[in-house]
DNA sequence: ATGAGTGCAAAGTATTTGCACGTAC
DNA sequence: GTACGTGCAAATACTTTGCACTCAT
């Protein structure tokens, strides 16, 4: 899913993001990006504590890893995408350019997409109010088609 | 910003709604309603609760308030609107269409924008992966062009 | 009369924080 | 050596729930 490259060349580009904070580049803060990145795209803070405690050879803290995924969100490399009953999903965004997403209601899936025309009539909309846009979330709840067969059975 | 006869068109479909469920339109309910009403179109439970209480006339639960917005959340007379750090900030939809967001992470402010060519470019993703929308989310986070302005000057 | 609704206080969640100890430069 | 980082347990914030009492039909 992701190079071994590319993983590194987030690693060293968070470390200059630390430095400029006046923030340190700890071991700590490094694993929880490899362990972030190993855990899957998608995460929740909760399963991904349990993840780490049910490992035998590592342990983060669940305070550290809230504190690191909230850096990593100002970073850029971490975004919260899903918000459904004051539970939040999280995405890995290294090295992945923007989408949006598709949620399914039943099965809880979530399907990515792409659609260029969607975003720049966005930055229309924007432009009209003058208004500069930093990032949006579009998300799309419904039923996949796998749960529309199974319903219908 | 609602004419009575909306309101009072939108309070007897709820209780329509309530019976098909087997529940009691109470007073409470229904005040409830009136009270978000006239409240503003943008509400969080909490500001909600503390005004209603503020007010010597009136008093619904901080429960039932939770309660009913759940309620009407199903009926479709109230949407979550924006979530933004474990706040959630919901819209009384009543007598109104669909629309999205722009939201200021200066100031707050809340802008409502229709784009007809973004709603149907949706359905167009959603035919694609055979997914059928419930319905949807756009929030655009950035800054307004009065904060612009204010951080120019 | 009966099943549902309400307020209250207590219990749940998810997240943040204070503090004593540990680590990077 | 100093300032920042970490884990822990406690605190906070938001939301839900159990229960005794009340209301709508």
């Amino acid at each position: 899913m992701m190079s071994k490259e590319e993983l590194k060349h987030i690693k060293n580009s968070f470390k200059k993001f630390l430095k400029d904070k006046n923030l340190k580049p700890t071991k700590t803060r490094l694993e929880v990006i490899d362990l972030i990145a190993s855990y899957g795209s998608h995460f929740e803070i909760e399963e991904l504590v349990n993840w780490i405690l049910s490992k035998n050879n590592t342990s983060v803290s669940r305070s550290t890893i809230y504190r690191t995924v909230k850096l990593l969100q100002e970073f850029g490399a971490v975004r919260e995408i899903i918000k459904i009953n004051n539970r939040t999903i999280y995405e890995f965004m290294a090295g992945r350019s923007h989408h949006d997403h598709l949620i399914c209601v039943e099965c809880k899936k979530i399907i990515e997409f792409v659609d260029q025309e969607i975003e720049e009539l966005q930055d229309q909309v924007c432009e009209e109010y003058d208004f500069t846009p930093i990032n949006h979330r579009l998300e799309i709840f419904g039923v996949c088609s796998e749960c529309k067969n199974k319903g219908n059975k």
